[in-house]
DNA sequence: CGCATAATACTCATTTCGAGTATATATGTG
DNA sequence: CACATATATACTCGAAATGAGTATTATGCG
């Protein structure tokens, strides 16, 4: 067996959501593409891959961070290769926090800048019928037999035909990079891409990490009360639903939201108002703690709304 | 920063249901623990992890691999250290196939016999009063202080208390190795266990793994039909609510889950029945995989039943 | 035939879900 | 102040899903 040496690093998704917003930490540098905070982990100061994580997340950024959890380890060759030329396999998380002031070298960025394509809450962004489809039509058409066309064909229909899953984020995005609708698909290949290139790149692997990462929050939403991590200490119900349907990406219907919310005992009043711009002062609500211990799953679940009215 | 060198070691839980038995394929020498099929992982030779564990998993076991996830990275100090001293990081995978023979030094064992309180078929488990939770009231009173011992009672009550979520295997496996209830935790810590010791001990973190796959497969049971790659290619529908039970470690309502089974389209009959010692024949059915294409999420919904009758 | 046993079909009450209407409380405008 | 507008909150209604059960059908066996 040849002895090659292997790295470990560590990538966080940090996420936070402002108002309508949601956004990652990202680093920026001109001209570069941008890349999600990363660190190596060092196996001779730290006990567990997380407190590595925590340790340079702090350092880089200045950042406490909240509820954090693991996605996935990628160690693909090409992907992702140190200076040295050991490979490094990349522990990604994702790590929830309030969004506040960034350190240097990084900033927030809304996280539909790299996946336009993931937020429907107005309505169906027009690049699904205009682009994407036709596109991957044509990916469909290109398959070097049958049998590969109808299975291209049925993760077309998955990823992008009826019923919006908005779970499928990492599905639909390894569907456009094998389809050549992302810039990285070109840039992995060394070829130059002459076709649409949608979102905005990230470095390595990084939009992948970070399309896992919102198709794992998508998904646990539903059945944990992890918003709650990404709220104010208190909040109306029309801040709290901003914010699910902004990570969501899809828009709930109030009155069922306020309903499950209220019948799950997720939050309690405080007797204050707010002070509103117009309209009626909605009250202001906090996170009932308690439900940890009462409830086996508690989460919010969505009540998603099929029709326009409001 | 110091230098270390760090390996990465693949570990699978190979799973299989026979009848009745969810198994998983240990290496077993005497004497030592069992083991999870674990392999190096070699960057030299492999492109991805996941090719290096297809690789080397056909090597040892003479297995052909279907349905792979990968589940989780472990990277903890103490928990796992190869004899060089070198700090071994471990990516753990489930992969489901149909039970077949062994290769040498392996052998299909049901899983319940590492995680005896997760089988509630039958009933509730007689040790879960008799010994879990009575042992863990006392790791509540040993907590160093008080709100220590508020966590500690919300994460039991979550585990153990009402309301039993068949999904929370790793949590509770957690807390059983924390509260010094597993063999695993004696040995990591180097001193000698006079309690009560629960389940067969495994290698290293391999119990850990083993539980992360079983908490990962019961979840994706609902809402993916991921029993199918552990079914034979025709089978009746008694026989695939044995195989969910099994795995779930529940009992299900027999015409409800025939109902859901139905009316999702999961499955199609054959016309063909089978020879039963008594009773009315029943219908075979194979797996329908264009719900792969119709439905956007197709899984075995539960329908869990909670009184007694059958 | 008359059981026992299992498969399959059908019924029913309750809960959940999606959608909508109604009412309450604020601001701003003429 | 009357009224339009905007938002919060409460309540209603029908359709579908869920949990639980009874009824009927098809076998083998004594």
């Amino acid at each position: 067996m040849s002895k090659e040496s292997v790295s470990i690093g560590l990538s966080a998704a940090i996420v936070a959501v402002e108002g309508e917003r949601p956004s990652v930490l990202v680093v920026a540098h001109d001209g570069a593409a941008d890349a999600l905070p990363f660190g190596p982990f060092d196996p001779a100061q730290q006990r567990t891959l997380e407190s590595g994580l925590r340790k340079w997340v702090g350092e880089q950024t200045r950042f406490g961070l909240g509820y954090t959890e693991q996605l996935y380890t990628f160690g693909d060759k090409g992907r992702h290769e140190s200076a040295a030329g050991t490979r490094v396999v990349s522990v990604g998380y994702l790590a929830l926090t309030r969004q506040g002031k960034e350190a240097p070298e990084t900033e927030w960025r809304g996280w539909y800048h790299y996946f336009p394509w993931e937020d429907w809450r107005d309505s169906k962004p027009a690049m699904i019928d205009s682009t994407i489809l036709p596109a991957l039509k044509k990916f469909v058409k290109d398959a070097p037999n049958a049998e590969a066309a109808e299975l291209r064909r049925e993760r077309v229909n998955v990823c992008f035909g009826e019923g919006w899953d908005e779970e499928r984020v990492l599905e639909r995005y390894e569907l456009l990079y094998e389809a050549g609708l992302v810039e990285e698909f070109w840039r992995d290949s060394g070829r130059t891409n002459k076709g649409p290139s949608l979102g905005t790149p990230m470095l390595y692997d990084h939009r992948r990490i970070l399309a896992t990462a919102i198709a794992r929050l998508r998904g646990k939403l539903k059945y944990r009360p992890v918003v709650f991590e990404l709220m104010a200490p208190t909040f109306t119900l029309l801040e709290l639903q901003r914010a699910v349907e902004a990570l969501a990406g899809l828009r709930l219907h109030k009155q069922n939201f306020r309903r499950l919310v209220a019948e799950q005992g997720l939050v309690e009043g405080t007797g204050k108002f707010n002070a509103p711009v117009r309209g009626r002062p909605a009250e202001l609500f906090r996170f009932r703690r308690v439900v940890l211990r009462e409830r086996p799953a508690p989460g919010v679940r969505l009540g998603v709304r099929r029709s326009k009215a409001s």
